[in-house]
DNA sequence: TAGATTGTTAATCGATTAACAATC
DNA sequence: TAGATTGTTAATCGATTAACAATC
């Protein structure tokens, strides 16, 4: 795989978050034992601008053929790459009612590198169970977890009132990245990373946009 | 209420998501019974710019008082009206899974005028069962139910591989919005809203910054 | 070869941020 | 009054889109 020039670490969020779409639709040309795919053809399948596909696609650092397109094999292998999703991730679920649950069985995730440990919880009646080979502990093994396992993302689904709680607790433990999935704007250090998945926001769009 | 100049619909998306947080912060205002609130205040809870915040509000239609800030129930109604957080939104789930329970019983839905009526599933044994009140159906039925009771919100949290088979049902019958919680990529016409949840572009941000 | 596609440089578009007069 | 905050107009910033030469 040629990489020629490591083009720096300059890609916009946007970017970043189109990146995925590419993958699927190049995966699946890989299964259809398509050789070559033009930026073109991946533009046409997502409905987006043929030059904002080409544009995305060289921050991997791929090199298109010119007529012909990108080879299939390579840039599924440079966008895995870029995105880190050749590297294992070791995350753990906090809560484990229904998205908790649904987060652990995200085929997604696993596929794609993220490989949840364990699930936390403070209800009694769950701590013990076994969500597809992901055991649930009580949340006083949480602190030790994250210093023993060394893990990278923290997955927040406890109810909003507990988010702040629970997020000083990872803070403390020296968690480096939190996927926030309740309503709670979390207060952590500068260092720490917080990604909201925010469905009130979502749920706002579509209110107003009809 | 004053609602002096109907501003046209001209907020942008990222207004548009970020108006719930404020919201958030506003209810939470009202609770300790403040009368009025300051963009400023708003925005250091938030960790936002204050003059994004007056521009963000500016889209409602309120008009806020120099030195004092905005008559916080006022600009809570001023909101939710913008965001038709006021009205019903009758909208069913489709695959009642892990996610698509999670979702049914997600507070800041129906509080905020999100109204379920009904879910669906495919399986016989899910079929009949009622969750939070919340009555599933047999796929067969999802067509007349569209029809019938004017739903305007169709929530699709079946597997990828059955979400665009799905949608064509959707759309024929007369969906007006789908909200995409699969990884696929939705072919509809192009009167039909859809919103796409997507985690794994979620997953790839935190991937790659760190 | 002719023509489709890449990759680069420039232009456009839209959102965020800054500046500041008005105001209570 | 003095000073904090609003709301408007202008400047900046960054992402998307356009144009086009290079190329296989």
């Amino acid at each position: 795989m040629k990489n020629k020039k490591f083009s720096q670490i300059d890609a916009s969020i946007p970017t970043i978050r189109r990146l995925p779409s590419y993958l699927n639709v190049i995966r699946r040309a890989l299964e259809k034992d398509l050789k070559v795919i033009s930026g073109t053809v991946i533009a046409s399948e997502l409905e987006l601008e043929p030059i904002q596909v080409r544009k995305d696609l060289a921050v991997t650092g791929i090199v298109g053929k010119p007529r012909v397109g990108y080879d299939v094999k390579e840039l599924k292998t440079a966008i895995e790459s870029f995105l880190n999703w050749d590297k294992k991730h070791k995350a753990i679920v906090i809560g484990t009612g229904n998205l908790g649950t649904a987060l652990i069985g995200y085929p997604g995730f696993r596929q794609n590198g993220m490989d949840i440990i364990a699930s936390f919880d403070s209800s009694p009646e769950k701590v013990g169970k076994n969500i597809l080979n992901v055991q649930t502990y009580d949340m006083s093994k949480l602190s030790e977890m994250i210093k023993n396992e060394s893990i990278e993302i923290a997955i927040l689904t406890v109810p909003s009132e507990f988010a702040q709680e629970v997020t000083n607790t990872l803070v403390d433990a020296g968690i480096s990245a939190i996927w926030n999935f309740t309503n709670e704007k979390l207060k952590v250090p500068s260092e720490v990373l917080v990604l909201r998945e925010d469905l009130s926001s979502s749920y706002a769009v579509l209110s107003v946009c009809k």
